[in-house]
DNA sequence: CGCGAAGCGGACGCCGTGGTCCGCTTAGCT
DNA sequence: AGCTAAGCGGACCACGGCGTCCGCTTCGCG
């Protein structure tokens, strides 16, 4: 696998490109059949490189969370703490909206130590900058780097199913009001000044 | 159908039960031979039962949320409208969260009457508690009863994957926070991926 | 240009799953 | 008890998808 002919490295970038299209467009169970038809390779050439139909999944997938990493990467030098943290949760829930199969394929693929690592890098750089915005007072504390990409991803996948195809945004708002740090805690529950019990 | 056989009658009512057990804890795509495992019938009579699996999920789904319409229907009577919204998504969340397949399966299957029309009791008394609710204060004014049901059902989702099996409690509350009316303005618009990533 | 090796891809086999069918069983009425 | 039809369930078929293999093609170096 070191050196690749010429025509083998052209064919696995387009076995690469298609997958990620693939997948984004049809979800993490597009068959190998229909990404080496719209690589324009054969069947049994996907497999040859990639053992398993995982292993594809990982390699996108890896790549994809990488993307995520350098852009988190990116946010960590504006000044604004708070801004930071949500134009990346924007960001994140714009490329979680494209692809459907990130999602759940970064779920399925933690097995594969480059989606294993992608995601520890990841998590890295949003920890940073979830310390930053707790600092700036504009995050909750109880919430790590894993909770808001899995309540940002699967945001998304809830929007899927709405007719609103813009449901998403509203969705991502409100998940990003809820992790502001809430009001002190008694004001959470308003009073019952009558004392009635009605747990 | 009108008249079934008492152990026709008997075999059927426990296959709906185990297809409710099967769904809960495999999710929608359980095998149909697991669900008649369980049900202690032979494969063959899951099939002339319910000619399709859909049908069968349909069934199950649709009893789930009419459990879901007749709690949020109890709740319409507190005095507390903002209480009352509240203990409704908990018991929603709660709900979801022992049944892996409700919300997926509640998605796959609007195509049958069951399951539309179970949706759409649901939905009517979740609007009157949404509407009592905002007249409250305690809500905001830009989701609706399908918003509701899908965050809290993708929330749970996204707690499957966390290794704190509480997680989705923190979650829940996240979102419930976010869906109390915003006190100001957003400080950050949703940010757009311009031209510059390639897709 | 020629040759060896790397690569390709269609054909093939295997498996899991959903749905059908028919010979046997059993409920339930008389 | 006997009879009939409803019901049962395992055997069977079809299908789609994954992974393998081998004969043919193409690269690329000398």
């Amino acid at each position: 696998m070191a050196v690749l002919r010429a025509d083998a490295r052209r064919n696995l970038n387009r076995i690469l490109d298609a997958a990620g299209e693939a997948f984004a467009e049809c979800g993490p169970d597009v068959s190998i059949d229909e990404i080496a038809r719209r690589a324009g390779v054969g069947h049994g050439t996907v497999c040859r490189r990639f053992p398993t139909k995982d292993s594809l999944r990982a390699a996108v997938v890896g790549a994809r969370l990488d993307e995520l990493a350098a852009a988190a990467d990116e946010r960590l030098a504006r000044p604004d703490a708070g801004a930071a943290f949500e134009e990346m949760v924007w960001y994140a829930a714009e490329l979680f909206n494209r692809d459907l199969a990130l999602f759940d394929g970064s779920n399925r693929c933690e097995g594969f130590s480059e989606v294993a690592e992608a995601k520890q890098r990841l998590n890295e750089k949003m920890e940073r900058l979830i310390r930053k915005a707790r600092r700036a007072g504009t995050l909750r504390r109880d919430v790590a780097a894993e909770d808001v990409a899995a309540m940002i991803g699967s945001t998304i996948q809830a929007a899927l199913h709405a007719e609103d195809p813009t449901a998403w945004r509203r969705y991502v708002q409100i998940v990003l009001d809820g992790l502001r740090p809430p009001p002190r805690k008694t004001t959470v529950k308003p009073h019952r000044l009558d004392g009635a019990k009605t747990g």
